[in-house]
DNA sequence: ATATTTGGTTTATTCTATAAACTACTTTAT
DNA sequence: ATAAAGTAGTTTATAGAATAAACCAAATAT
């Protein structure tokens, strides 16, 4: 028998895992900030953020601040446990029997 | 500044972490051990060995075995390393602050 | 006015993962 | 002895993902 569970493969990306990472514990965070955090390019987190928003794992807001544009991003519920999930599974791999 | 850690590319991946996973408590495992724990195909797993052989994370070793060719596999000081410094910087996406 | 900056999106290219097809040989059945 | 099926892989072709580069629209600074 197969040892090993699947990744989910949506998380199971640098990128997109940083960001639900973060999402996790800031909740509401606007695309400038996961782009400093993450480090990311900022092309790559706009693609990459509407990936998890199409799989229903955060939402996305499209406001104004300050005369510009702002866009929030939030962790779902489905997001929250899709993450719990593959903690517990990668969990799996690095802890070796 | 970023928060997150480089994630070896060569360990994230599914299949590949499987494997080194695997070698780390296996030690030395032969391709059709391997290739039903991981639950992969053949084809995929000959091509991510190779990787893992290339990178100097793991040795292959081509012997017969009751006049089948054998694959047998383990891992290297290199690879052992690569794996610990792996886990510690996936750890930082898992248990968000 | 025009150059630069902010906050993004779209597009094009490169890299990865995977399956499918193939190689080489062995065993078993006829 | 030959054909069919099985073992143990490798190579190749294709689909999908990651990334950079180019672009867009508006705001601000010179």
């Amino acid at each position: 028998m197969i040892e090993f569970e699947e990744l989910d493969p949506l998380l199971h990306s640098q990128l997109r895992l940083s960001i639900i990472s973060l999402l996790v514990s800031q909740s509401e965070s606007d695309f400038v900030f996961i782009k400093e955090k993450t480090g990311s390019t900022a092309g790559n987190l706009s693609v990459q953020l509407n990936k998890l928003s199409d799989a229903g794992y955060i939402t996305i807001r499209k406001t104004f601040k300050n005369n510009y544009p702002l866009t929030t991003c939030k962790i779902t519920q489905k997001g929250l446990k899709a993450f719990e999930v593959y903690v517990t599974a990668i969990k799996g791999y690095i802890n070796p029997k």
